[in-house]
DNA sequence: CGGACACATAAGCACGTACTTATGCGATTC
DNA sequence: GAATCGCATAAGTACGTGCTTATGTGTCCG
């Protein structure tokens, strides 16, 4: 059940904040951490978790090891939210602005 | 914070289950613990914390509490999801049907 | 090679969470 | 109005989670 993992990845608010972090552009953990308050061990931990839910990827680069979004984390809250269309109001302003973007 | 609240309480699976069955069609407390092996009490407090988190809405209706998914919940996640549009792979199928029934 | 650096992992601890049993409270029924 | 029903709340407990400090692993550089 992969939906357990992304949601309680998401749970934490320190974990959203490196996710939205990222989702700005991809950098290390180190770049991660600054304006942060937070631990080198606590950011690799949440990266850990982040990326067992399979929101974010790593890719190493030398000594360092990068950080960035992966879209098919994304995909799968999107296809679970998908499941409830049924109970969405049509006027919402966010849901068109998304289904703008979607389209084409 | 709400975005807290919805992801904490998304986090569950047993809420998750509950909230599942009331997408299927609302019903009272009681309804809800058919087939699910969870205590009354235990029962009342995940439908505290959904309700909390604005992911269902109760409706007093004599003696039963009638539950039922509360769309303002479903828009605040799909508004979290808009943010980060810019990473959605376009061709994912669950993303393509999302956007199908959106726009009408 | 040896040190420094970037990051991961281990172990321990404080706190939060989800359950239990017990009880309270409003609404119905007789 | 007393018993019962549907549900909420209180209090206690087992377990999970997020932090800490300490240490390990891989990479670069002199």
């Amino acid at each position: 059940m992969i939906e357990n993992d992304f949601f309680r990845a998401l749970a934490d608010p320190t974990r959203r904040a490196i996710f939205e972090k990222l989702a700005a552009g991809s950098m290390n953990a180190s770049a991660l951490r600054e304006g942060m308050e937070i631990s080198q061990p606590a950011m690799s931990q949440h990266l850990a978790v982040l990326r067992s839910a399979k929101l974010v990827r790593e890719e190493r680069q030398g000594r360092f090891v990068n950080y960035e979004v992966n879209p098919d984390g994304l995909a799968l809250i999107a296809q679970w939210l998908a499941k409830y269309r049924a109970y969405w109001p049509e006027r919402i302003a966010a849901l068109k602005v998304l289904l703008k973007d979607m389209d084409q």
